[in-house]
DNA sequence: CTGAAAGCGCTTACAG
DNA sequence: CTGAAAGCGCTTACAG
């Protein structure tokens, strides 16, 4: 009962061929039966899937892909899939895929080019369907690679979402960045810094961006020293938020490319025995779920990951019907006013 | 040069015959010259190989599975990919296999005993050439189906990785949780209580098991109102530490399950006013990232989660190459000391 | 309804 | 060193 797996590997798996000869029908009518093809009889179908299922037999998709030329696969790269956001996002392609019974290919980049390279590659051999590249600050460097691939690509939140790539899904950087200004001058700020990242390419632009322009509107002049640069992760968080806590005059509200800069900042704060919010305010962007349990929980701007996951999953499954509309999605951020932002000093609420 | 999708996929690839063609030999050459091997003349493999690398030939994986019958392919089955901890695993696992060049398939299956089997099946189909099941709630539910697998598993903190398995990597539990227990004890701490997990199997009973043998041996007699149980996330934490907090004598310590139980139990106490390690302390098991940013900083039971990742892809591997040992291996946890626990009132360091 | 045949893109003895 | 042949496990026209 229990052999061992090698002695196993010698048994051969049951084919559709064994299966035919114990129904006594050709392998043909084995295929059928078992795709429930209306053209076989009623009771020999029965029959085969009964012998079948008795027999553990377990169809190969190997075989399979190669007639069709489908796989019914698709590869995502990610960055890193121990980062939060990533792996949220990679939960909704999954689950989104898993119920048009699509298998994932999953592979870590580590943000290393090379390794992107290698890994695309294989997936052009593995022969998936499609592939969906989450969160890559390196695009730009195998973009030729992906242009002269034959496999759809659509791109989430990629730094490099631009001209040769016709798919891809991104949040309304801009626009959610305005926000979460516009909400901090409601609250009566004016010294507002801004924590980006210096690896995020199009999506600190971005965010920046819609901080300067927001800034600019209000009449406020830009003062660089204001604007420091993390890597996106807690411990560029505390460093950048250090150089602002030297700064001679504090700013008295932070807006952070993400959470996970959100959470050093917050810890570099506390380090220096100043209290959020009522000191310094500080404003996130992801909405991770530790979102609501720093202390104090974090105001921020919520990506749907999960949902744009599934979009990028959906996005590819319209490409792979058929349908060629050139699809760029923006979706829209949102601002979940939680308890990390207050009026500032002096400033009634 | 932008050819949609559709219209490309309607180009067929080139095959190893198509580089026969242009190369003026037989495809058989052209097999040999891509393999490298050393039967195929210097020259005539040289521009076998030029030939394919002009005409963006990539070789089938799935034309060569078939006839190899190894796919280089791995399947992963995950109770959540947006777990920290599970994320971890993944990417050990992920880097351990590419760099064997493995592709891995990941399948979520939301701790949903049915998608469960449903993915391994699907893997079986697939012809993965082994399966790693990670942090799996439902096993025992397919052993069955396991078990008449001819595919090798190993499981990774499995809630039931007992008998018909043989292959598995488990953290060592119980004593992890002696040595949480033991330093408390150490700090002076004489009620301590514990925050299990309702979802974790063995995981669970195995803390809760070195918890209260240490308590035993210290003498202390077991309090059954200190043990409650949460769900594994923060929000369990909190409802279980609400529980604690409602006891007419309340915990000086209290030893979580995992560290997202620990995060929700910081916040409860928070939530009434009392302070960390001054009034409870608190010790955790994991020690995800988060944990060095929490407030205060997390003393926790380290997995060694990446490394624990890689492990299970190195015993898959030599399981692959007919190595046929039992393997159930454990691996020690390490505390790590950082704020949340500290001496009780009335005691000195 | 059923079967024989061809073919998907490779690898690998077997013969030269 | 090289090629023709067989075969991996399926699907699917084509003929009956």
């Amino acid at each position: 009962m229990n052999q061992s797996p090698n002695l196993r590997s010698v048994i051969k798996r049951a084919s559709i061929k064994d299966i035919a000869r114990l129904a006594n029908v050709s392998h043909s009518t084995v295929s059928r039966a078992l795709q429930r093809s209306p053209l076989v009889n009623f009771k020999t179908a029965e029959k085969i899937r009964q012998i079948a299922a008795e027999s553990g037999y377990r169809p190969s998709a190997v075989a399979r892909s190669l007639v069709t030329s489908r796989t019914h696969t698709l590869g995502v790269v990610v960055t890193s899939i121990a980062d939060p956001f990533v792996a949220e996002v990679v939960a909704g392609i999954e689950e989104e895929a898993n119920e048009h019974d699509y298998s994932v290919f999953l592979a870590d980049s580590n943000a290393d080019p090379d390794r992107e390279v290698k890994v695309v590659r294989s997936f052009e051999e593995r022969r998936v369907d499609g592939i969906v590249v989450t969160a890559s600050r390196v695009g730009a460097l195998y973009a030729p690679l992906l242009s002269e691939m034959q496999i759809p690509i659509v791109l989430l939140n990629n730094q490099h979402p631009g001209g040769e790539f016709a798919h891809s899904i991104m949040i309304a950087n801009v626009d959610a960045s305005r926000s979460a200004i516009q909400y901090l001058l409601k609250l009566g700020h004016r010294r507002i810094a801004y924590i980006g990242d210096r690896f995020g390419y199009s999506s600190d632009s971005e965010r920046f961006g819609g901080y300067r322009s927001t800034l600019d509107e209000a009449g406020l002049a830009f003062a660089s020293e204001l604007v420091v640069h993390g890597n996106g992760k807690a411990e560029g968080g505390v460093e950048s938020m250090e150089r602002l806590l030297d700064l001679p005059s504090l700013p008295t509200a932070v807006f952070c490319y993400n959470d996970m800069t959100a959470v050093g900042a917050l810890r570099a704060i506390r380090n220096r025995g100043l209290r959020v919010p009522q000191d310094i305010s500080i404003v996130g962007f992801d909405d991770l779920v530790l979102a609501q349990y720093t202390d104090p929980p974090l105001t921020t701007v919520r990506q749907p990951k999960h949902d744009m996951g599934r979009l990028a999953m959906q996005v590819l499954l319209k490409l792979l019907t058929g349908a060629d509309t050139e699809q760029k999605i923006k979706v829209p951020g949102e601002l979940i006013v939680r308890e990390s932002a207050a009026p500032p000093k002096g400033v009634k609420a």
